[in-house]
DNA sequence: AAGTTTACATAAGATAATCTTATGGAAGGT
DNA sequence: ACCTTCCATAAGATTATCTTATGTAAACTT
């Protein structure tokens, strides 16, 4: 017995005979016949009267009928929900990011989302980059975007989306923002009362690696706070300046709060990666977000001779 | 989309791998690859990652999966309430009965196939010989049990299930039944006052005829009274004799009530029919039915030569 | 890091299920 | 009594599905 059987037994049922049926679903009448009697023959019971002008229920018919009409409209269902799933008008997008694109870039990203995909439920969550490679790793998240080394996954794909630039910034009582506004060198940018994050964050390592690089360091790390916002507000108050990612700054720069500090040769940017499952199928909700960042970032493939996390 | 394809899917989904769903239903793995391929085609959306080391539902097939065992459940409901049927352990019996037969005989047949098969709903009515053909035809009822002539429908079977003897009875103050016990002839009984139902009943009738047959008829009929429970008090009060079915008769008799009048010669019955469709399925309750009928009951076929109902 | 094992995919051939056309037979209507 | 309608059946064709044999990729071993 399968819905096939059934299908053709309710049409018989609800068109009054095997002739018409058939007609109905475009089918022959001895396939109806045949159907129906290997239904009958496997449930060991008549389930219609042969009338001569047309067929009847029979008890056991009626009693069938109520079943076969509950599994159609089930496998319906069924066939519906998965449509709605493939068509983005249901589903789930689970998302996880590291702090500075959590705050400052997905809320926007994923307000276009749902704007496109209104019926599909979101859930992104902000974590650490071993976090996040866990739970992309258990499926727990479609995908995650991060800001450090990217982990050694072989599993994950791993593409940078976006490059983070890392610009100073000072506030609008810095002489060189409020008198003159010419570009400090990379010294004497070093020189100045510094607001940075502890050693070990990883805005902080950018930043030290690419002076050392430069032969420079920091001279006045004048303070130290944990979190970007509270960089960004000490920077403000003018206890200093500090160097942190753009994208953290928009609504502020906008505000006249921040301002960028011309240096003159100063360059630094940051790789934003985009992990996800290298050989999986991807949820189809998984895969508009993916295509919906790569239309707003396009991408670039991160090479295999790249530094990772060990992990 | 058959429900063997998503028992197939549920198969895998609940022992976590192809191979081992396959051991578990006894088939090759080969043809659960197929059938999970084939249902990843038709919806268009990938059911299982791959893992390599057995497989893993994707979000499209949790979705399915509560579909499938909910399709499975159903299916299954539905084939063993079409068992419960055939098994006779649910289903309806309408049976469908003359006043003497519904009230004297049926009651303690249906208590009997109660005994054997309380899960079926059981119904009977009382009604006339041609409310029960209508009702037989149009499928209300399951079988009939009828005392007058049956009706002419070539659509129906028609076999004498029971010959019910008519018997003359007398109050226990009656004199040939306190005082000598010697049969009257039938001219004697004929003399007696005698209690009746109107004319045009069909014991009467019988009555009637039988008596023409022989010569004679009613001398006497004291009495005219619409229902032969009121006849048997009558009798039993002493206002009279009477013809009656032995069948109403059988606890008056034991209580001493009522006492059969001997009569020379005199013996009449009327067939009492059993009526279901003749070329037509019959439902497991209905076949049990007539069954225990048969067995209480051996059955005789009416020849087509009987005289019937015009109809 | 290479070999071994485990598990899913694929191909080819065999089997079974299902369909269609053609035809028979029974019941209903004229 | 004839004609029509409708379901059942038979034969052949088609399609689904299964099995065996083999390929391939990932994971576990040493």
């Amino acid at each position: 017995m399968n819905l096939n059987h059934l299908f053709l037994f309710r049409a018989v049922a609800e068109a009054g005979g095997f002739s018409r049926a058939a007609e109905r679903v475009h089918v022959s009448q001895p396939a109806i016949s045949m159907q129906v009697g290997e239904l009958e023959a496997q449930l060991g019971l008549t389930l219609f009267h042969r009338l001569g002008r047309g067929v009847k229920l029979t008890g056991a018919g009626k009693l069938l009928l109520g079943y076969a009409q509950r599994l159609g409209a089930l496998g319906a269902e069924a066939e519906q929900a998965i449509a709605e799933l493939k068509g983005l008008r249901r589903g789930h997008l689970a998302i996880g990011a590291s702090t500075t694109i959590g705050v400052y870039l997905l809320p926007n990203l994923l307000g276009e989302y749902r704007r496109r995909y209104p019926d599909i439920d979101l859930q992104f969550d902000i974590a650490n980059t071993d976090d996040i490679e866990r739970r992309l790793v258990d499926g727990t998240l479609g995908a995650g975007l991060t800001e450090g080394l990217p982990p050694d996954c072989h599993e994950l794909e791993t593409l940078v989306f976006l490059r983070d630039e890392l610009v100073p910034i000072a506030g609008p009582d810095h002489p060189r923002i409020k008198t003159d506004r010419k570009a400090l060198t990379i010294r004497q940018l070093c020189a100045e009362p510094m607001i940075v994050r502890e050693t070990g964050s990883g805005t902080r390592e950018v930043i030290d690696r690419a002076l050392a690089k430069r032969g420079q360091k920091l001279q006045r790390p004048s303070l130290v706070l944990g979190s970007t916002e509270a960089i960004k507000r000490a920077v403000a108050a003018g206890l200093g300046v500090a160097i942190v990612s753009h994208l953290t700054i928009q609504t502020e720069l906008a505000a006249g709060q921040l301002a960028i500090l011309p240096v003159h040769g100063f360059r630094l940017n940051r790789p934003l990666h985009r992990l996800c499952w290298r050989n999986r199928a991807r949820d189809p909700a998984t895969l508009a977000f993916l295509a919906l960042l790569d239309q707003r970032y396009p991408p670039e493939l991160v090479s295999e001779h790249r530094p990772t996390r060990k992990s």
